[in-house]
DNA sequence: AGCTCACCCTGGACGC
DNA sequence: TGCGTCCAGGGTGAGC
């Protein structure tokens, strides 16, 4: 469940492969290709100019306004190996870079999806604001959440108000902040709003210098899995003591997501 | 406008 | 052992 911590740091670990010319296209399954602005022949030739994030998605930027936009769903990878490497079980793409080397996208459940998009501000255009930024402050968190009345985990996983956090890290954020996630936003203190604020930014930070949660199918830009899961505090821990308290933590469903937390800690 | 929910997909866990 | 069932989840869009 690649989210942003997750693909962040598959692009630090792509950055290597900027400058380098696209060789060859391999479409194995050409239905994860979402969207075709452009045929994907354009960009061979061409260098990658710059790997990014933004949210969950990833981008490869060429020449002329052609980019590559590619979201993991929750099963997908994306790394770099080299050609002769043994293809996996469900390899759907490969760019093949010149200097022996090729990108390669997998995605066993097939949520994820590849796009080839030439106005890349339009798509974005309704995404909320990069909970890292630094233009995103406690200002701004107070005006998302205010007078809603809808659970504040299910805002925090909604991606045009914050960019980038899914199911893992809304539970442990919420944990952070000892704020229960059914909660409706509209009710939370200013004291409860500054520290979903310090625990969104600080949640995140740490998930990335962990180099992202591999729960089960989570892999980096060099295919190897990530060390946050072991410092989750209420994912996927139904049953098991609280870390903080003992209390066994419970799950609930959360606008259709599970939900996962310590009674005792969040209210 | 705000909110909820079904849908897509398939591997893995679990029960019988 | 093998089969059937259920669960996981991001984004999208329908419907209230």
């Amino acid at each position: 469940m690649p989210e942003l911590p997750e693909v962040e740091t598959i692009k630090n670990c792509l950055q290597p492969l900027i400058g380098l010319k696209v060789a060859s296209i391999i479409e194995i399954c050409p239905a994860v290709v979402k969207r075709r602005d452009f045929p994907s022949d354009v960009i061979i030739g061409r260098p990658t100019m710059e790997i990014s994030r933004r949210g969950k998605y990833l981008i490869l930027s060429f020449s002329d306004q052609h980019f590559l936009v590619i979201h993991l769903g929750m099963s997908g990878r994306l790394y770099w190996t080299i050609p002769g490497e043994k293809l996996a079980k469900h390899t759907h793409f490969i760019i093949g870079l010149e200097g022996n080397r090729e990108l390669r996208y997998e995605d066993a459940r097939r949520f994820g999806g590849i796009r080839f998009i030439h106005d890349l501000a339009s798509f974005f255009y309704s995404m909320g604001p990069e909970p890292l930024g630094a233009d995103f402050g406690l200002e701004q968190l107070r005006a998302l959440l205010s007078s809603r009345r809808a659970a504040v985990k299910t805002l925090l996983l909604d991606q045009r108000l914050i960019a980038g956090i899914g199911n893992i890290y809304a539970d442990e954020v919420l944990f952070a902040a000892g704020i229960h996630p059914a909660r409706p936003a509209g009710e939370l203190s200013e004291e409860e709003i500054e520290r979903l604020y310090i625990s969104i930014r600080d949640v995140l930070a740490k998930g990335i210098s962990h180099r992202g949660t591999t729960f089960r199918d989570y892999r980096d830009g060099l295919n190897q899995p990530g060390g946050f899961q072991d410092f989750l505090m209420v994912y996927s821990r139904t049953g098991q003591p609280c870390p903080v308290c003992g209390h066994p933590v419970e799950k609930m469903v959360i606008g259709g997501r599970s939900s996962h937390y310590c009674p005792k800690c969040q209210s």
